[in-house]
RNA sequence: GGGCCUGUGGGUUAGUCUGGUCUAUGCUUGUUGCUUUGGGAGCAAUAGACCCUGGUUCAAAUCCAGGCAGGCCCA
């Protein structure tokens, strides 16, 4: 066979396979490969599109818009719940006001070192808060700017200068503020829709309370408002309390959720920071007490952002596209009315089916353009539309439509009653999510292998995997977790929220202890 | 922070090594018409590209330099 022929062959066995049954016809990679096909999936389910010519700064479409908007809906229905207010703040900070937050962060190091051995601190140069990584706006015009402004890389800083002005009295307390801006920070690693962004769409609660106790409470109500955010995407996590030196500037602790991608790295996305009264202190918020004393107040902040979309996609989809859970599909259900042409029944018939669904509550799309009915299958395959509804000339005689679940499985269901057999069907499929999600995480998570041997020179007992998070008992010093880090080549999440029951040896030092964490590689 | 790679119609791709045959290939997509509609139909017509700037050369998509943009790997 000469060498034309073999190309002839090899081009028709390629196009068998492009032309067979059910195989995704866009060049979406197999989900397989998660680091092809995350980049992919982005743009041909036309969420976003990634061709503006900046770096980490990608253009919203219509349909990843809508689907991030219903996200911001799930946070903004929290903060009614709880009690927030909406706020909008300027985009631009005065360069000065960063020293002060500058000042906080080296003031709390030094603090943090005189009060701990040297030897167990890591030997890090931290660079303190934001300044590396933020926007510079240096002209106005043509002229230069007497003091330099910034983007918000977050808004701690032109908040609290307000907030010092609006509290005054205990009575102005507590204080529960959030907004949802986008925010900036000048990436210089690699860039990933919605996972790490130059311009992030960003969520951020910042609360001021009379004391400890109260902002400690308020901790709690963000930990219970990720994890119904978190139920209502079909997203299981792992909550933890980051180590110190992972600790966001300024704050006493910091939790975060995590989510574990298919590829096994870990993808924060919600953290909830106790300020205690530090910022307060820095920013000067303080306010009179029932008895008369001026006392700082005691301060939280909750941030989220288009991470959680990215952990929708990144989770749920497959071979064929996104799925996209209920609460936040743009769509819920797609209805597609069949052979138009061969019955004038037809369309009044989804018009009609329409309007029902839609005054019960439902998100539905009429698909009515003029392409045969697979394409429109696989369009909203694509774009992970929960249901997909036919209605034909067939089911008009006979009182049916036939559904289909984006988890699979097709069948023919009666018109009667057809609003609360689609809602019953999109519950069973955030169930199903859930479900899937969480043999996902469950295959993620193995126990760390033992250590063995002393100490500069340790090894594990069998060989660690790629696209692991290892789950381990750990009760060691900073140094030992650098030791930790430097053996895995992973990151340690922090304290797990849920400990273990029985005491554990520790990986490092050996000693018993319920404290379970994790190490993983982390966007 | 360090290293490697890439830039051709909207998408994808051939051509680049070895400069001329490129008036730039295929598929897909877009548009128009006919036709068709219960899982990607078909026919016909038509539209659309060598990242930017400079250099080498009789001649540059092709070689060189810089810029811009994108991707990958490592810390």
């Amino acid at each position: 066979m000469s060498t034309c022929e073999a190309i002839i062959e090899e081009i028709g066995v390629w196009g068998v396979i492009m032309a067979s049954p059910g195989k995704a016809k866009r060049g979406i990679p197999s989900k397989s490969d998660f680091n092809s096909w995350y980049p992919a999936i982005v743009e041909i389910a036309d969420l976003v599109d990634k061709r503006y010519p900046i770096k980490g700064m990608d253009v919203w479409k219509p349909y990843g818009l809508t689907t991030m908007t219903l996200i911001d809906d799930l946070a903004r229905s929290e903060m009614a719940r709880t009690g927030h207010q909406e706020y909008n703040f300027p985009l631009l900070v005065p360069g000065d006001l960063l020293e002060k937050e500058n000042r906080l962060v080296s003031r709390l190091k030094a603090a943090r070192e005189a009060g701990v051995d040297p030897s167990e601190l890591r030997m890090e140069d931290e660079v303190p808060g934001f300044e590396k990584e933020v926007y510079w706006v240096t002209h106005g015009g043509a002229s230069e700017l007497e003091v330099p402004m910034f983007l918000r890389p977050t808004s701690e800083t032109p908040m609290y200068t307000m907030f010092s002005l609006w509290v005054r009295s205990h009575a102005d307390l507590p204080l529960k503020t959030f907004q949802i801006v986008n925010t900036f920070r000048y990436e210089t690693k690699q860039t990933r829709s919605f996972i790490r962004v130059r311009e992030i769409h960003f969520f951020e609660a910042h609360t001021a309370h009379a004391d400890e106790a109260d902002a400690s409470r308020q901790i709690e109500e963000d930990a219970d408002m990720v994890q119904r955010i978190l139920h209502d995407l079909c997203l299981p996590s792992i909550v933890s309390q980051r180590p110190v030196w992972d600790t966001f500037p300024g704050a006493w602790f910091t939790k975060a959720a995590d989510v574990v991608m298919p590829n096994g790295r870990t993808l924060q996305v919600a953290t909830y920071h106790h300020y205690r009264d530090q910022w307060a202190g820095a920013f000067d918020l303080s306010y009179e007490d029932s008895d008369g004393q001026t006392k700082l107040c005691h301060q939280t902040t909750f941030g989220m952002s288009e991470r959680l979309l990215g952990a929708v996609v990144g989770v749920h989809g497959d071979d064929n596209g996104l799925i996209l859970p209920p609460s936040v599909a743009p769509y819920q259900v797609i209805l597609m009315p069949i052979a138009v042409h061969a019955d004038k029944g037809v369309l009044p018939a989804v018009n009609e089916l329409a309007d029902i669904l839609t005054s019960a509550g439902l998100r539905v799309k009429i698909d009515d353009r003029d392409v045969r009915p697979g394409v429109k299958h696989y369009d909203w395959e694509i774009k992970g539309a929960p249901i997909r509804l036919e209605l034909g000339p067939r089911d008009l005689s006979e009182g049916k439509c036939v559904i289909s679940l984006r988890t699979g499985g097709k069948e023919e269901v009666p018109l009667d009653g057809i609003s609360s057999t689609i809602s019953g069907a999109l519950n069973s499929l955030a169930d199903e999510l859930r479900a899937r999600a969480n043999t996902t995480l469950v295959d993620r998570i193995r126990p760390l292998p033992s250590i063995e041997g002393i100490e500069g020179n340790f090894e594990f007992t069998e060989q660690l995997e790629v696209g692991i998070v290892y789950e381990l008992a750990f009760d060691g010093s900073d140094s030992d977790a650098e030791v930790l880090e430097k053996l895995t080549g992973l990151t340690l999440l922090g304290d797990c929220d849920k400990s273990f029951d029985e005491p554990r040896p520790c990986a490092i030092t050996g000693k018993l202890t319920q404290r379970r964490q994790h190490v993983a590689r982390m966007y």
